[in-house]
RNA sequence: GCGGACGUGGCUCAGUUGGUAGAGCAUCACCUUGCCAAGGUGAGGGUCGCGGGUUCGAAUCCCGUCGUCCGCUCCA
């Protein structure tokens, strides 16, 4: 069973500031999404606790950021030029679509038998292709990253020098990239311009097996320490066929989305394949020299590559619950505090100018460390319930008598309790019920 | 790209046999209230995705186009 329905949270997306189609005023530019107030937090809080996880908790992995535009010979190298064009051939007879490498008989059509019905196959590049500099001729071809793990392979002397690591490490990223796909599907889960969480963990041969179990198991409780219950997640071994050009065994991490399971992240075992292929191309020798032991190895790479948007995605459908209370659908997203929009809002009970100077003054001490919603207008209850809507954990109410007793009231999103805490406290009490 | 469905105010939708657009919610202002989507008054917001055609007249019919969803394909 899914976590949620699609359309509730496609729906609340819109309507709360989170995702909205691109150029909507122009009628929309497929397969492209704009990432509002709420959602633009959202996204960088799934990518810091990513960077988070994978770095700043590390001591083998470095971060790095790397150019989106790129010259033919990298992806030479890496064989996307060859590997990610799908000859496409067209029935004629019937209209269907195949892939020409994929057909049994490369005359008879699978669908209609037809004969002969083929068009010429065309070459769908998932490339985005452009020129570099004012003259479009053959030495200004740059093409957009498909992925951005080519960044740590061609940048892998410079990092191994520069930062004194040495196998097993991992070089991390997170960053946009393209990919022309056919048809772009499900809201922000495939989309042509998209944003990766991509680690590429260099490791001596030998112990590659090894890397690999460690990854697929340290990925998967990622998600479930950031909120997405482990029964909506699983992993799945690619059978051989459907291995990518550079792995030599590939894990899923999927999700349970409305439409079925889908994946998260893929964990590749991508050997000495990469550096290998660059180091042949260019001409660079890329490899590293074991002082100890005396000896000059390629490392082999695992990576564990995620979806940044996808797995917003994920977080929101798994967050998404909607509770009766008094006769009325509370919809709450239960987000963990980490990835929260918002970690506090501050409401004043009135917007009476009593409370307004106080309100305001909490506002500013909280936003000191949190990102921090204010909000005065309207009912007290009905802001309680626009808050729950956009996951905010914490609230805290300034009434009439925080002006005697110099205390607030903070409720909690999940169980709606509530506590009195005196002014000075609340920075400290508010970190310890978030947890950070 | 092909096949099928769809496209009306921010959201969800209603608009009868073609006669020049409505509701609820949301938003904003004021009054009242003051701890879980309260009440009142009022306001803003749509040339019915876009373009063309038929017609005296089209949101309603036809064509094209853009976009969305479901299949084929693809994969983070």
């Amino acid at each position: 069973m899914p976590a949620s329905d699609l359309d509730q949270i496609v729906n609340l997306c819109k309507r709360r500031g989170f995702v909205f189609p691109s150029a909507e005023i122009y009628g929309g530019f497929r397969s492209t999404y704009d990432y509002g107030p709420l959602g633009s937090l959202l996204l960088r809080n799934v990518k810091d606790a990513w960077v988070r996880a994978m770095v700043q908790q590390r001591d083998d992995v470095v971060l790095i950021d790397a150019a989106v535009l790129g010259p033919p010979q990298v992806w030479e190298a890496s064989g996307h030029l060859a590997n990610f064009t799908d000859p496409l051939v067209d029935c004629t007879e019937c209209k269907n679509r195949f892939r020409e490498d994929k057909l049994d008989d490369p005359n008879v059509c699978p669908s209609c038998g037809a004969e002969g019905s083929f068009t010429e196959a065309r070459q769908f590049n998932l490339m985005f292709k452009t020129q570099a500099g004012p003259i479009a001729d053959a030495g200004a071809d740059a093409y957009l990253r498909p992925e951005t793990a080519q960044g740590m392979f061609t940048n892998f002397n410079q990092v191994l020098q520069t930062s004194r690591k040495k196998p097993p490490f991992g070089i991390a990223q997170v960053g946009k990239s393209f990919r022309n796909e056919i048809t772009p599907q499900n809201w922000i889960f495939r989309t042509r311009e998209f944003e990766q969480m991509e680690l590429e963990f260099f490791v001596p041969p030998p112990d590659s097996e090894r890397w690999y179990e460690y990854w697929c198991y340290e990925r998967l409780e990622w998600y479930v320490r950031h909120g997405i219950p482990s029964e909506l997640l699983r992993i799945r071994a690619h059978d051989a066929d459907e291995l990518s050009h550079y792995s030599a065994g590939t894990s899923d991490i999927e999700f349970m989305f409305p439409w079925g399971w889908d994946e998260l992240e893929g964990i590749a075992q991508r050997t000495d394949y990469d550096l290998k292929q660059h180091a042949e191309h260019s001409g660079e020798r890329l490899d590293y020299y074991d002082q100890q032991a005396d000896e000059r190895y390629v490392p082999y790479v695992i990576e564990p590559a995620a979806g940044a948007t996808r797995t917003m995605a994920a977080f929101l459908l798994a967050a998404y619950d909607e509770e009766i209370v008094n006769d009325e659908t509370r919809t709450v997203l239960r987000l963990h505090p980490r990835l929260a929009p918002y970690k506090v809002a501050v409401l004043p009970l009135s917007k009476k100018d009593t409370l307004t100077p106080l309100a305001r003054a909490i506002r500013a001490t909280l936003g000191e460390r949190y990102m921090v919603d204010y909000d005065e207008t309207q009912a007290i209850g009905r802001r309680y319930r626009r808050q729950d809507e956009i996951g905010t954990p914490l609230c805290v109410t300034v009434d009439f008598d925080s002006l005697e007793d110099g205390a607030v009231t903070i409720r909690d999103r999940d169980t709606m309790d509530q506590v009195r805490v005196p002014i000075p406290e609340v920075t400290a009490v508010v970190t310890e019920r978030l947890g950070f």
